[in-house]
DNA sequence: AATCAGTAAACTGTCAACAGTTTACTGTAG
DNA sequence: CTACAGTAAACTGTTGACAGTTTACTGATT
């Protein structure tokens, strides 16, 4: 019985999302291969739009393909995620800064409540809440920076690594820099928000290479 | 008669070449809807390979599609303009703050050159030698800062931008830059190369900012 | 002259079929 | 036991056909 999609919008669109929420879920694991024919009689479209799909996510990043062997989830290695993480200290930095020219009280206000609603995620032992709120937080930063451009850029750089369970949680840490960040986007100052905005993202880096330095690896499950 | 597409390749790849070369060298305009039954009738392919290229050039930022309506090159709002002017500089400096921390003087000898060479271009009233300089001078730079990924998502702006003619030129500010750029590279002074990296690309922002405020139009033929 | 309705052609999105390639399995030889 | 060759099934890349949608054109009405 297939598990027909939902028709409406375009299949090969309903397809990238089908694929990319299996990425993003877990259900298709980096390296593993997506195949296409089974694709499209357990979700009942023709493989064309399956193959649409499959080069749209692989200009994305999320798969790697090869002529005649189709496409793999991609496996993102050490040294990219290495550059990755300096370039979204990059952008959140970038974002910050412009946050700090941009926004007003409103918005410095919904900062300080979603990193409160993350303290308390925490002290109720609630990680799946912590890491959600902590998402609306960067989303939030993007969103009052007003640069569309680097927000995308952003979120495409996060999409790419989302498959690998890379981030090494410290929320006391990171629920204090998130305070120094609003402290900085209140006051207006643009370099300091900059700064730690890249600091924030670096702090975690370094985390992460603590880690796979104990442990050898560049993921964690 | 048809063109026909060389094959080896396979055919969607050879597609998207194509059609990016179209658009990349102005043959196919900002506005302007690509016929998939027209281009695959006169390169001799089948539609499938051709929409699979919409698909990958549609992800990459230089066609927009929307359903029924095939696709269409995408034309850039002076606000993305902007957005995307930020964010080279960014990343220029990036990749500037980089090769200052890691290129040997090899390096900064070749940077010279480049230099020089695109010098000697203007002199000798020569700009489109000096263009195509001035791109190589900034795919060294990319490659000293040895951050892949930066030096992907550089080239995607820059490819994203352009079919459309917005820079303006001024070679004796540019070359001067340049040298101030080299000079911090040089000096492995990454602070001072990241900083001189995102002004030489803001100052070019400037100047086009000048030059839509007289002109009232964010592109030129 | 401008607007609307109807019609036909062209185009887009999808499907199923075909041919070549890759994968998985089995049997044989060293 | 390992490596190689052969075979068949499954899969990938491409093609052409079909159906629905969009575009362009014509004629009628205001």
């Amino acid at each position: 019985m297939a598990e027909a999609i939902k028709r409406g919008e375009k299949l090969s669109v309903l397809a990238y999302k089908k694929i990319e929420e299996m990425i993003l879920n877990g259900e298709l694991k980096p390296g593993e291969r997506l195949n296409e024919h089974r694709f499209s009689v357990k979700y009942g479209l023709s493989r064309g739009p399956v193959r649409e799909a499959c080069r749209a996510l692989e200009r994305d990043g999320l798969v790697v393909s090869s002529p005649g062997r189709g496409v793999v989830v991609r496996q993102v290695t050490p040294k990219e995620l290495y550059e990755i993480y300096d370039l979204r200290a990059l952008l959140t930095g970038f974002m910050c800064q412009l946050a700090a020219q941009k926004c007003n009280e409103g918005g410095a206000a919904k900062l300080k409540k979603l990193n409160e609603e993350m303290k308390s995620a925490i002290e109720a032992n609630n990680s799946e809440e912590y890491y959600k709120t902590n998402l609306e937080f960067h989303e939030l930063i993007a969103k009052l920076a007003e640069n569309e451009t680097a927000h995308k850029v952003y979120n495409r750089l996060v999409k790419e690594t989302h498959a690998h369970r890379f981030a090494v949680l410290d929320p006391e840490i990171t629920i204090k820099q998130h305070a120094y960040i609003i402290e900085a986007i209140e006051n207006q100052d643009a370099d300091e928000a900059r700064k730690r905005g890249e600091e924030h993202v670096l702090a975690g880096k370094e985390r992460w290479l603590k880690r796979i330095n104990e442990d050898g690896d560049g993921t964690h499950s």
